[in-house]
DNA sequence: CGGGCTCTTGACGAATGTCAATGGGTGTGG
DNA sequence: CCACACCCATTGACATTCGTCAAGAGCCCG
């Protein structure tokens, strides 16, 4: 998605703090973002209070894009942020005019659909061991450090929202792997002891 | 995605029977398909033997587009099923010569990321009960059926597998749905007795 | 140095999975 | 047409995993 750069004279930039709201749940949609720097994630809400993560944006990644006519998700900074900020229907434009640009949204689309699809079966058959061995894998490829030390943006609340689990299932999990010598812990920082047995924790067939 | 058919030149119809593999898991990625009538599943298994069911297609829907290199999933018949084929490349050409096709590929895209994206909540926020009356009001709303009575075309193994139960906790939840009057069960025909009550059952904040 | 976080750990309970037995329908072959 | 067998659905008893509640520890910031 770097070529979102060429509309340069439609972007916005915008910064936010840790915490803050980017998007509400249900409000219209009218733009879509890009971070630049920093960690957001998409939150979903139940009327009884249970909360759901969709998903963690890094540089680079792209949200607010695939939504209808409103956004079913909220977006949240988890750091700060910087983002550039395009109008929906520019965007269309932009990929009406630009073959190449649209079909590059076209896989882009793709590509997270099949992320998606393999977050559903971590939810619907993985145990919590698994899920929390296969998100530090997950992070661990995506922040891209060569090194095996994690420095994790987000809190215990979170990766619990995001894998469907509790606060306190995350803890076991952790200190779990900690006992085997698979991972050394402190707070969000993460170290990789043993990447094979990481993998073989997370029992992923794919990747 | 009826647009499919002005290239028909390039369509080859195809049937099969119950249970039967269309797709094999992991092979490469050559065609996609609509189904014509019949019910089709997407099916992703671990080594261990444990089975996830990514979606059911029903008559109008595509499958196999969203891929890689390779399938993910597998593809199976539910039921005895008619299909039309076309060759991936094919459908690239296509949408690089037709500006309207494009965008009508990418909004399909971005339709199934949100519906895939709202199945990650069920999974990692829903009890049992809920996941099952989401279900079948999902069911109720895609068969179409304006009178209150659904015809599953999958059994108890394939829901329970889509939802990320066991058959048993299936079997469990609809009769706690019959015993509270809101359904007649009998084996794959559901009687919808009270949709009100079923929908707050499934807790659907969205839909 | 103290307050308020977040993280961690333990004890317990509830929801769901596992194992096993039974029942009911459907299809096939006699 | 009937009988049998098989498959699927259902139900019960029990085990396990994970969530809930509660307490305490470590850390960051004023």
């Amino acid at each position: 998605m770097d070529r979102l750069g060429f509309a340069a004279a439609h972007l916005t930039n915008l910064e936010f703090g840790r915490d803050e709201e980017i998007i509400a749940q249900g409000c219209k949609a009218a733009f879509c973002y890009q971070v630049q720097s920093g960690c957001v994630r998409t939150v979903r809400l139940l009327e009884d209070g249970r909360r759901y993560i969709g998903a963690f944006l890094l540089a680079g990644d792209v949200f607010g894009w695939e939504t209808g006519l409103t956004h079913d998700f909220a977006a949240e900074s988890v750091t700060p942020v910087r983002l550039r900020r395009i109008r929906l229907s520019v965007l269309d434009e932009v990929a009406d005019r630009d073959h190449g640009f649209a079909t590059l949204l076209r896989h882009y689309a793709q590509a997270q659909l099949r992320f998606t699809q393999s977050r559903l079966i971590l939810l619907g058959r993985k145990t919590a061991a698994e899920r929390i061995a296969s998100f530090l894998a997950e992070m661990q490829a995506r922040l891209g450090t060569r090194t095996r030390l994690l420095e994790l943006p987000m809190s215990r609340a979170d990766m619990a929202d995001y894998l469907g689990l509790t606060i306190e299932t995350v803890c076991r999990g952790l200190s779990d792997l900690k006992r085997h010598g698979t991972i050394a812990v402190n707070r969000t920082r993460i170290q990789i002891q043993d990447p094979q047995a990481l993998d073989r924790a997370g029992s992923d067939p794919v990747h």
